[in-house]
DNA sequence: TGTACATCAGTGAACGCGCGTTCACTGATGTAC
DNA sequence: TGTACATCAGTGAACGCGCGTTCACTGATGTAC
């Protein structure tokens, strides 16, 4: 049954968003399509109307992300409150994909490390008052500390690993 | 074909260092049972006369591998130096396992979690002689840094992340 | 020390399962007149 | 504006494939006498 364009746009929005959420909370690989179709109550055969294959999907989630993400990124106090925050750790999948995709985008394709090296850029440029060596460190900094405390099975090593990282960056 | 006790006890070893480095090169799911068993000239059923399942297996590959990953960090020096170097980002399959995994690890079980932990807590104690909030925040800066270093498709981008966060470490 | 037997490390095929992708089909939407 | 037809978004079953794990089997090693 055909679609108008409107909703034809509309769902290709709603599988990027849903594909987006999913990869940040569960990871790419552990993420299938018939996962994503099934959060808007649709079945596989459809998504290939919208996508070439789930690399496109991919690169067009981390584009996504990344654009929501870097936007609560406004300067180095922010990093601080906001993402080195036990809210952004508890819930990746509304968080940095940089964060929460960081080691698993080794394995993917050249589209999905495009988009993800485009949103370390984004995230870098965030920072745009202080100089690049100290944005570029913080970054490492931030990034570093939320993957190690959504990492660790320890809810006090979490919590001093996030404080430290936010005494760093803070000077 | 029965083997000799040391021939078992050998070949256990080689499957826990082989795992070690496949686990660290290609990451934990895209890792086979076949693929590590297959780097010793091995069938898969064998596997499981030394393991319960892959879960023991991924738990002493990163204990494993954390001992001698751990051995290399004997001061922030060393950090900046060694860990923060070209040579550790080129070589993931022989490097710290918590910059390889970081991100991963979230989604496997208890054992894993458990291994990775101790390696972190492992990191932590190697840089000993400073005050803890800064080991973490220096940990958190060299892990951030190699593991975005790795992830990026851009040489140039890579080489401007590690030397920022030598820099940090360096004070 | 020599022999008979039990043990068990490793083989290789099989298990059920979920993956990404394809495809014939359906029927509402969009288009041409 | 109304009608006839082409388009195509979404369905759901099927494809080949690789996964973790199991299992009957083999034959060298370890043990008991």
């Amino acid at each position: 049954m055909r679609r108008s364009r409107e909703d034809t746009a509309e769902t290709r929005r709603e599988i990027v968003a849903a594909a987006s959420r999913l990869f940040r909370k569960n990871g790419i690989a552990a993420t299938s399509i018939a996962d994503v179709m099934g959060e808007l109550g649709m079945t596989v055969g459809g998504f290939y109307r919208h996508f070439a294959d789930k690399d496109q999907l991919v690169a067009e989630a981390i584009e996504q992300a990344s654009e929501a993400s870097t936007k609560t990124i406004t300067s180095e106090a922010a990093l601080v409150r906001a993402y080195l925050s036990k809210e952004h750790c508890d819930h990746p999948e509304r968080g940095c994909p940089v964060a929460a995709l960081c080691s698993e985008i080794g394995h993917e394709g050249k589209g999905p490390r495009r988009a993800f090296t485009d949103a370390v850029r984004a995230m870098v440029a965030a920072l745009e008052p202080r100089d690049k060596k100290t944005r570029l460190a913080d970054l490492a900094t931030a990034v570093g500390a939320v993957v190690i405390a959504r990492a660790v099975d320890d809810a006090k090593l979490r919590d001093e690993i996030l404080a430290a990282a936010r005494a760093a960056i803070d000077d």
